[in-house]
RNA sequence: GCCCGGGUGGUGAAAUGGUAGACACGAGGGACUUAAAAUCCCUUAAGGGCAACCUUGUGUGGGUUCGAGUCCCACCCCGGGCACCA
């Protein structure tokens, strides 16, 4: 071999040493901390304030992890770690929403059986998920779709039922023809189903439901709450709380009464007509041999349908038909025509309205049919009181204007007058305050596979009854035909079906449906701390401790779905007094949304981006780093790996710097800074800006680069980045506590306290004050941060651009910010 | 239509009412190298000027203020949610 040859590859070994080897360190710290079982937490230490942190957790579908589980799993455990280091009892647990339709339906299109190709799907995450290398504390996993889980999500079946939460009802539901499934209202958005795309119809099936609607008022406190605003306002609107007034109504000729709900009461006198939702029960049976049935029922049909339609526009599609029936009249004002009109709607009220000049809809349809109109409230200018008279717009109640009716009322202010009009009801015995909410029940039941059997038993005998809770689980066999064909495939297994009833003994017949997936997912916070109990769902004491879930990160498309079923099922258990909780999350955070090319991201789309290839190539702190740094946590963005590169470099930057010799002595500069930033990255943090806490670490590490630092603020360093690199940072930190070659024997960075900063280090001695004219900069002066308002003014003015500025100019007023500029505002 | 977010360089983005563009990518130039990669140094909002500096500039138009990316009003665009709820 030449000579410079050999020299050149000396040199390059040297180089191999003075590099950071991600993939070789942060697999042997994920094995050491997973031997010394660092990251089990100890549920009944009395050691550090208990925090419970907690991320949404994942279906196994088939997608694998992908980017997007990154950007919410990655900073989600800094967030632990950071809270750890603050000295904090951190729970971070992690488990699979293992049953359910994307797993099913993943299933299905590879052929293989739910239980293997889950179960497959699951160790590969699992892998993925300790590659990303989080404090997750694996003893306390769980997968819903397990027996021993599974288990107890009956049982939370079987204590709706106790308490007349879970009924069963022949109803219409969402019917999707693609999953050949019912679906909840929430998992069908504008008619189309959430997972297939498929157009939904309506079917009527007997169903299970849980009786959330009973829960509508309390799930509208969310006192102690710290989640964010919109969150709140989306579930809110879901809930739809409206209150009004229920008048009794009759249809003239006909026994049938019932409570028509209006929201703006005060205008009741304008009320003209009345309109029936086409879909009403009641329709067909009062037309039922009348001389309009065939019209009026052909109407009603073609609203129906275009109901069911895609894309369904109220305004466009507006139509209706007079039945030729009557409302009795209800105000003292005289009958009212009943008319089928599209915008009814069966599922709000009675589904029958009063309708009057003063709402925009009722407004637009009279017009439309020439149905008279009698307006009782009117603007103050008597010029615009005319027009509304004659109908030329629709005045409406927003507008705020003054009654004309009834004589008591005469002269009063629309809004001012409603709770005296409301007693005035209630003392005329015309009608009640009423509360009206547009939240149904949840339709839990599923004619799926994979899912927790409900745990219900007809006998032939004794009826349907609960399975006894000794009996439980219910365990879901394996059978063939799992494939959906629009009946429970249970119901095919024999074997499964024919039971004997608990009660006589007798021939009885199990339920073959099972639960949808967001029943597993509505109280699995709860089974983590508990999770290798066998006898009971959870321990109550524990859950004194760890409930409720301190931090809670995950999407915010779960806003009315998942987050609203836990609430639910918590509260329901609280009042049960069989939890400590009356909420589940404290706190709560969404991430925000990676898209790729601006779509997001979908295995329909083809455009999922997955992390391995990423964490192979550059490591996990690298690629979570890297996901941090694109910007603020909650913001999400757009998916490339442009940047990657400058977060590699940053790695091998602090490695250089921190491996390297230390100096015997820190300067003041450098030393200051690092106090500067222990005060920036906590701040950082602690507001989830993990973004701008690496960004000041980056200007830290240039800074002290050329320079170095001494033993003591490398490990503060170190222990800075530890939240956001955690491999990276074990791996320093045994380097400079010189127990790199013990390992087991070496105290990890996770058990050291946080840094704190000296706060008369951070103050700066000098200043550079900034100098306005007329709130232009013109000039800045270094100068001492005590400086005095008329030193300052004096010392501004003798800068060369300064007078420049001043020279011929009167100077109308000066501005003095201590510690930081002066204006002058000149003429 | 209603309710939330958001609009800042070539790009991702920073900025308690007080120096707009921190940090990073990219780009341009230079050093090292036979060369390339890596690394290091300089420049980098636009326009003008040899320079000191100057002008313009945070979606648009107004306003408040000594001073506005930031506060107020109106509007435009993008993203998300809800949408016949009486």
């Amino acid at each position: 071999m030449p000579k410079n040859q050999a020299t050149k590859k000396l040199t390059l070994k040297n180089q191999v040493q003075d590099f950071y080897n991600s993939a070789k360190v942060e697999k042997k710290w994920q094995e050491i901390w997973e031997t010394k079982k660092l990251f089990h937490t100890d549920l009944k230490s009395k050691k550090g304030k208990p925090y419970y942190n907690l991320v949404m957790f994942p279906y196994p579908s088939g997608d694998k992890l992908h980017i997007g589980h990154w950007y919410n799993f990655g900073p989600a455990d800094s967030w632990g770690r950071f809270m750890r280091m603050k000295g904090y009892n951190v729970f971070e647990p992690i488990g699979f929403d293992a049953f359910g339709l994307p797993a099913e339906n993943y299933a299905i299109k590879t052929g293989i059986a739910p239980a293997t190709s889950t179960a497959k799907n699951v160790k590969t995450m699992i892998r993925q998920l300790k590659e990303l290398g989080a404090m997750y504390d694996w003893s306390h996993m769980v997968n819903t779709s397990e027996p021993d889980y599974y288990r107890w999500t009956q049982w939370l079946f079987l204590q709706m039922y106790k308490r007349g939460l879970a009924y069963k009802k022949k109803a219409p539901v969402n019917w999707c023809p693609g999953c050949k499934t019912v679906l909840a209202n929430e998992q069908v958005q504008d008619g189309i189903c959430d997972r297939c795309k498929s157009e939904v119809t309506k079917k009527k099936l007997a169903q299970w439901f849980w009786r959330i609607t009973d829960y509508a008022e309390k799930l509208l406190d969310y006192s102690g709450l710290d989640w964010p605003e919109k969150t709140i306002t989306m579930q809110k609107n879901w809930i739809g709380k409206s209150e009004g007034v229920n008048f009794r109504c009759k249809i003239k000729g006909f026994d049938y009464s019932f409570d028509v709900f209006d929201s703006v009461p005060q205008t009741f006198k304008a009320q003209t007509f009345s309109v029936i939702a086409a879909d009403h029960p009641l329709l067909s049976k009062i037309m039922k041999g009348h001389s309009l049935e065939k019209k009026v029922m052909a109407c009603a049909q073609r609203i129906n349908k275009k109901k069911m339609a895609k894309r369904f526009d109220a305004d466009e599609s507006m139509e209706g038909i007079f039945t030729g029936h009557y409302i009795e009249d209800p105000y003292g004002t005289g009958d009212l025509p009943l008319w089928v009109a599209s915008f009814a709607i069966m599922d709000y009220g009675c589904g029958i309205v009063n309708c009057s000049a003063h709402d925009e809809r009722d407004f637009a349809f009279a017009k439309k049919y020439a149905i008279p109109l009698r307006p009782v409230m009117f603007p103050e200018d008597p010029i615009e009181a005319k027009k509304v008279k004659n109908l030329e717009y629709c005045y409406h109640h927003a507008s705020d204007g003054i009654l004309t009716t009834p004589e008591e009322f005469k002269g009063r202010r629309w809004g001012e007058v409603r709770q005296d009009m409301i007693a005035y009801f209630k003392k005329k015995k015309m009608g009640q305050r009423t509360v009206n909410y547009r939240l149904r029940d949840w339709l839990i039941s599923r004619q799926r596979y994979w899912g927790a059997p409900i745990p219900i038993i007809n006998c032939e005998k004794c009826g349907e009854m609960p399975v006894p809770e000794k009996d439980l689980p219910v365990v879901l066999p394996r059978i063939k035909n799992y494939k959906p064909k629009g009946k429970a495939p249970l119901a095919t297994s024999t074997a499964f079906m024919n039971t004997r009833c608990p009660k006589c003994g007798g021939k009885a017949t199990r339920e073959p449906d099972t639960m949808d997936t967001f029943v597993c997912s509505s109280w699995y916070f709860l089974r983590y701390p508990s999770s290798t109990l066998k006898n009971k769902p959870f321990d109550p004491e524990i859950l004194k401790t760890w409930s409720p879930v301190d931090m809670y990160i995950g999407g915010p498309e779960h806003a009315c779905m998942h987050l609203l079923y836990a609430r639910f099922v918590n509260r329901m258990l609280f009042d049960a007094g069989l939890i400590p909780s009356k909420e589940p999350f404290k706190r709560l955070v969404h991430q925000g949304m990676i898209t790729k090319d601006g779509a997001k991201m979908s295995k329909s789309r083809g455009n999922v981006v997955s992390p391995d290839a990423f964490v192979q190539k550059y490591g996990s702190d690298v690629f979570r780093m890297y996901l941090m740094f694109m910007g603020p946590f909650t913001q999400g963005g757009d998916w490339n790996d442009k940047g990657i590169i400058g977060i590699v470099r940053f790695v091998q930057k602090i490695w250089k710097v921190l491996s390297g010799p230390s100096l015997a002595k820190i300067s003041p500069e450098s030393q200051r800074a690092t106090h500067r930033t222990i005060k920036k990255v906590t701040e950082n943090i602690e507001n989830l800006h993990f973004n701008t806490a690496l960004a000041a670490l980056m200007e830290l590490i240039n800074e002290v680069t050329k320079e170095g630092l001494d033993q003591k603020h490398k490990k503060i360093v170190t222990q800075l980045i530890a939240p956001m690199a955690p491999h990276l940072s074990e791996e320093l930190w045994a380097l400079l506590n010189d127990t790199l070659d013990i390992k087991r024997g070496s105290e990890s960075i996770f058990d050291q306290k946080w840094p704190k900063y000296d706060e008369k280090l951070i103050a700066e001695s000098t200043i550079n004050l900034v100098i306005q004219i007329n709130g232009k900069l013109r000039g800045m002066v270094e100068t001492t941060k005590l400086i005095s308002k008329d030193d300052a003014f004096a010392l501004a003015k003798m800068q060369p651009n300064v007078q420049r500025y001043l020279a011929d100019q009167k100077i109308v007023k000066e501005i003095f910010v201590p510690g930081k500029l002066v204006n002058f505002v000149v003429r």
